[in-house]
DNA sequence: AATTCGGGGCT
DNA sequence: AGCCCAGAATT
């Protein structure tokens, strides 16, 4: 018996939220906003250079992560036209562990287009923001709202939660697809005016009461509007979409060696860490066994096993291939795995 | 519509 | 070992 009137109370509610709409849920949310949010290095200012280099670290980063790079990367490159003026390596290295490199690149030619096209001045609007490249509907809609007060909505991966509770929403999501009726509810309770406020305490409200599992719904401004807290289904909303599993990879690096000298690669376009300096790969290289690195990326297990060479003598450095001091690989960008390698080496010359 | 990008922290 | 994260671009 309690399953219809489960159902039509669910009905009921995903009705009422759109047309409860704004007020209802802006006022309690921005009243627990301001006792609650979170305090960040990139809040308190609406200088879109800062809200932007933000937004574009934060993408598919944790908060916690981005906190010590934010303000490191804002003391190389105070402005704008700062970065644009860098060279991209030197924002590779300025970027060096925060992970998809893409976004340091576009970031770099971002700015200089900025710079070029803009005269230095931010564009205010979602179309202008997503011509930029790195800057897709929600980065856009973060800085529209945040830093020029555009009554633009986001969907990330907080508000996505929030939004999908609030209106019972029991479909999976992600991509454009699953993702299209998230977006619905988002355009509908952003406010004509504060909707930077807004957003970031849809954030906050995910990140700290809204968490994925075992939200505090009892301390949660919202829990009276919820379908999902109301149904009982806070546990299963949102559904989770199937993930694929990961493959797993073998690969040998090599260490070659020449009068205190290594040889290292950079990796060019099309291959993983465009960019950034690692170690050469080669399945057939024979030599010393020096130990093992295992990493991820994405889905892949990769298990490289390291081994080092002596050469016979130093080709001549390009723009590809360098030897370099093993105390000169700290001035080189270098991916995950080639740092970790590098590390090994340090390892085994002081034993 | 599905894949591909990192990496660390947490359970 | 699996899950999660202030997504975007490419195919």
């Amino acid at each position: 018996m309690g399953r219809q009137v489960t159902a039509r109370k669910r009905r009921r509610l995903e009705q009422a939220v759109p047309a409860v709409a704004q007020p209802a849920i802006a006022r309690p949310l921005l009243r627990w906003y301001a006792r609650a949010k979170r305090d960040l290095p990139w809040r308190g200012t609406a200088d879109p250079y800062r809200v932007w280099v933000s937004e574009i670290m934060l993408q598919q980063t944790q908060v916690e992560r981005v906190r010590g790079y934010f303000a490191r990367f804002l003391e190389w490159f105070p402005t704008v036209h700062d970065l644009a003026a860098a060279r991209e390596h030197d924002v590779l290295r300025r970027w060096e562990g925060l992970g998809y490199y893409r976004r340091a690149r576009q970031l770099h030619a971002a700015a200089r287009r900025i710079v070029a096209d803009h005269d230095g001045e931010f564009p205010r609007t979602v179309a202008e923001l997503m011509a930029l490249p790195g800057i897709g509907r929600y980065t856009a809609g973060a800085i529209a709202s945040i830093a020029f007060d555009m009554p633009a909505p986001i969907v990330e991966a907080n508000s996505r939660r929030v939004f999908a509770r609030l209106v019972g929403h029991d479909r999976p999501l992600g991509g454009a697809a699953g993702d299209a009726p998230i977006w619905e509810v988002a355009e509908r309770l952003v406010p004509t005016r504060g909707a930077g406020r807004f957003n970031q305490a849809v954030m906050d409200l995910g990140a700290m009461i809204c968490t994925p599992d075992r939200p505090l719904c009892a301390r949660c401004p919202l829990a009276n509007v919820c379908v999902a807290h109301a149904t009982c289904r806070v546990d299963e909303i949102p559904v989770k979409a199937p993930r694929r599993r990961s493959r797993q990879m073998h690969e040998t690096a090599v260490v070659m060696r020449h009068g205190g000298h290594v040889l290292v690669e950079r990796r060019g376009p099309g291959q993983w860490w465009e960019g950034l300096w690692d170690f050469p790969r080669d399945a057939a290289a024979t030599g010393r066994k020096l130990g093992a690195v295992r990493y991820t990326v994405t889905h892949h297990q990769i298990e490289c096993v390291v081994r080092e060479r002596s050469a016979a003598r130093r080709s001549p450095s390009t723009d590809k291939r360098r030897w370099v001091t093993v105390a000169g690989l700290a001035t080189l960008a270098m991916t995950a795995p080639g740092r970790r390698i590098a590390a090994l080496l340090k390892q085994s010359s002081s034993i």
